[in-house]
DNA sequence: AATATATTCGTTAACGTACCCGTCTATCAG
DNA sequence: CTGATAGACGGGTACGTTAACGAATATATT
């Protein structure tokens, strides 16, 4: 059924009642000065009895700004394709926003060259963007970056992990903590008495990625709360190439053969997965996100449990933030954690990063 | 913010190329007749070339149809309030494209009155909507209901159980199988050689609500594949009233003392937990969707996992369906399988449903 | 040949908002 | 009283698309 809208509403019907014309009525919308404080006064009550709502699809098309994006997150590298994910949804909220006048800029760096971050941040101030969506690895830079686009005046969205400082729009990511947590939570049904659990790290940045520090307090906290963190082991793997990392497993697995419970606190639980495979150990292993590596050693039955954290939805989700915040002024939550979500052998195939 | 670029593109670019009128270019654009073939495919080339995408909001503010649409969802009853978070999706999706010309309608049934059922679909047929959206509860009416809409071409979309007869736009909802078969890998991880598992259906519509039907087969099939079926317990219940359940519960628990894990197969899971909490059993109980009460138990500890489905998606993504495709002839997944979350004391906070 | 009918196409006014530019009025200094 | 100045406001066009209406031409019918 295909009917006219014939509403009484609208900056027309606002200018009607109040006796003036559409142009009072946009300049007191926005805020701008050259009305009668009585003229105002008058057209803001009709505008609340009427509880009037712009429609945004008129107000974007007739809007001749276009506002220019930035984003920087860690290139796609051999190591992992974990920033696969939040590229592709940055890509989809491109897609969907292109036509709202955004341009979105993206630039990439290297995560194991501080260098390379900085050297991407100065490029992007001299690009004097709208807004930033930023995934700050590296603290201390990310910081200072930071501090220089509050100075411009530039708001700017953290996925992945927050940084110390406030000030950003919006913190979409995890709560790593609680995230380590959950996964205590989980080994905690899983293991027997006298069982032994081992932690692992692998990452060429340990102490600078606290990532990984921070599962691992949560995961700690877990068992310290419960009294039982008596029977945990854990490992630093500072080489993330296969072999140094099986040889490094090898070793710890020969030292303590009543290890039950494996908890790798990345990504790279799929390289922990191959070494426990081919060695035929038989323990549980718990690992990070949903790569594609990763869903293979779930499917075949060695990695037991993923947990993941949409990391597809923090780059979509942190775009349409900045758009929206920009274009409409729309109130950004502060800080948006992103659901812990477990996966097994079972319901991977219904995910939805 | 600057100033906006002044892109060839547009109706208006195709038609100078062309050289016609828009008026021309827009029925090509949206394929109706009045246009001689030649003309047609010259347009559509130069539409090929600048690879042309229209621009939504001019065209949903230009275009004076509007769209009325009707759900038909149980109401929110004092048994249980599952229906609460659907209700809230639509609501929401209701919102969002209230603007955009589109008014939504919407009708409830009760649960355990399938005339109740009967008569609000007779009444949204009278009202002849350009689309609906339905939680087909009662498996033949509901075929009887969408058989008609088809006669009447009239899109449907089904959320939460789909039919068995096809024909609707698209169905988003969980696969209660699969749903069930993750529920028993769950517990094959929590279960000890020797104990017994307990199923439990309660509904004073049993048989008809095939939920609850797809999800025990789903559930057994996990442990026939594993040979483990041997150890598992059922209880139909068909009343819902908190006394009614405890006294059956009461019953088969006294009858079967090594009863460790305890399956509920619908939200009415916090009723079981009543029952284990004030007998102070110690059984790991795994139940059914994030509802207040549920979430409660958890927190007490007695409630060990609850599978979710997202209740409020499916009411929010079925009505932006319905709308993407009789706005803008979108393509719909024909199937859209909400993912199978799992929740535990430890993520719960996190979970949006 | 005259008329009717079909086919193909263009003109134009919306849709609701943004904002440039110009006009009008009041006030005030000189 | 004149001219300048600033504040208060309206007119009008643009944004990209839709679609009603009608004009122009071609084809069929009598």
């Amino acid at each position: 059924m295909k009917k006219r809208v014939n509403e009484l509403t609208g900056v027309k019907e606002i200018a009607r009642r109040a006796n003036v014309s559409i142009a009072t009525v946009d300049r007191v919308l926005h805020n701008r000065k050259g009305v009668s404080k009585q003229t105002k006064e008058k057209i803001l009550g009709i505008i609340e009895e009427l509880n009037y709502e712009p429609n945004l699809l008129a107000q974007r098309l007739a809007s001749r700004k276009i506002l220019r994006l930035a984003t920087l997150i860690p290139e796609i590298s051999k190591e992992t394709s974990f920033w696969d994910a939040p590229l592709k949804g940055i890509e989809q909220a491109d897609k969907e926003i292109k036509q709202f006048g955004i341009i979105i800029d993206k630039y990439f760096y290297d995560q194991n060259k501080i260098e390379s971050f900085v050297e991407q941040t100065k490029i992007i101030l001299e690009s004097n963007p709208d807004g930033i969506l930023l995934a700050p690895s590296f603290i201390e830079e990310s910081v200072r970056f930071t501090e220089k686009c509050r100075e411009l005046n530039i708001p700017y969205v953290l996925i992945d992990s927050d940084l110390p400082n406030g000030g950003s729009l919006s913190y979409i990511g995890p709560n790593l903590y609680h995230s380590g947590y959950l996964a205590a939570h989980l080994v905690s049904y899983l293991i027997k008495n006298g069982e032994k659990i081992l932690i692992v790290n692998i990452s060429r940045e340990i102490d600078n990625h606290h990532h990984l520090l921070k599962k691992e307090e949560g995961f700690r906290a877990y068992f310290d709360k419960h009294k039982k963190s008596d029977n945990i082991l854990k490992i630093d793997i500072r080489d993330t190439d296969l072999k140094s990392i099986e040889k490094y497993l090898s070793n710890i697995f020969t030292e303590h053969n009543d290890i039950r419970i494996v908890f790798v606190t990345n990504s790279r639980v799929s390289k922990v997965a191959h070494f426990i495979d081919s060695s035929k150990k038989d323990v549980i292993l718990i690992g990070y996100d949903f790569l594609k590596e990763n869903i293979e050693y779930m499917d075949k039955g060695i990695i037991d449990f993923l947990v993941c954290q949409k990391p597809k939805q923090q780059g979509y989700r942190g775009l349409i933030s900045l758009y929206q915040h920009l274009a409409f002024s729309s109130p950004i939550e502060k800080i948006y954690f992103m659901p812990i979500d477990i996966l097994t052998k079972e319901n991977s195939a219904f995910y939805r990063n």
